[in-house]
DNA sequence: ATTGTTACTATACAAAAGTATACTAATACT
DNA sequence: AGTATTAGTATACTTTTGTATAGTAACAAT
């Protein structure tokens, strides 16, 4: 089964994408973009879901940046903050449904990246 | 079958990402982060491969940007640039094998930006 | 009263990415 | 000699993204 884009693409009468394409596009590109996008959500698959857990996990973080890309992941619904009301305050950081799913995306990624690593290294000396 | 990253997330006892799962990832993320990579790849899969069809075909990008990114896209193996000795002179850019494969990662992208809308639609109005 | 713990925030700064506007080189056409 | 075409480059600037360093709030334990 052909997936959306591929089928646009075959079509060459087609002159321009539609809207809705190019807006989850871009979704999909802000929620991956940025130097700490990706060490945060695969900390968060593995299950490192503290604030504290992240710190040490993702090393050279500073709590700004951490803090800053929680909560966008936050309001863009790929994670899900918890607050459990003891002492000292346990606050988790559960990936949604949709948080979860990026591991697709992320895996055609390397996927790519590692196809295209063999393909440079076969042209440099064929 | 399951993929490299699954099986890795799916091992609870791995606690650390190999070193060349980070280089592929790392790779991609360049290849189609910034405001123009993607619109630069689609319009070259739709077979617009001339600066100025580009430049057309992508509205609001200056020739500096377009310059910049065909270089560094040309520089990542992701482009070809042919020369045509005519007048005016004739230059293409052409997608390599890993350039056209790059259609795996934007369907992918495509496919979780989809279901991302749909899934934040459903929790807002349940 | 001091120290420890978790989970951050505040301020100032540096670096990277992108924009605006004008200009150039090579060649051919009129 | 002046104009057109393709494919860019040059310079200065603004915006976005990320860094460095220090400090805070809410408790509890000693």
């Amino acid at each position: 089964m052909m997936s959306d884009f591929k089928e646009l693409v075959k079509e060459e009468k087609v002159k321009q994408c539609p809207r809705q394409y190019i807006l989850a596009l871009t979704d999909t590109l802000n929620v991956i973009t940025g130097k700490w996008k990706l060490p945060i959500i695969a900390s968060l698959l593995y299950g490192k879901n503290r604030f504290k857990d992240l710190q040490e996990n993702i090393e050279k973080i500073t709590p700004r940046m951490l803090s800053k890309e929680l909560k966008e992941l936050e309001v863009n619904g790929i994670v899900q903050r918890k607050v459990y009301d003891q002492t000292p305050v346990l606050i988790e950081y559960i990936l949604t449904e949709s948080g979860k799913n990026l591991i697709n995306v992320v895996d055609t990624m390397l996927d790519w990246g590692m196809a295209h690593r063999r393909e440079v290294m076969k042209n440099d000396r064929p």
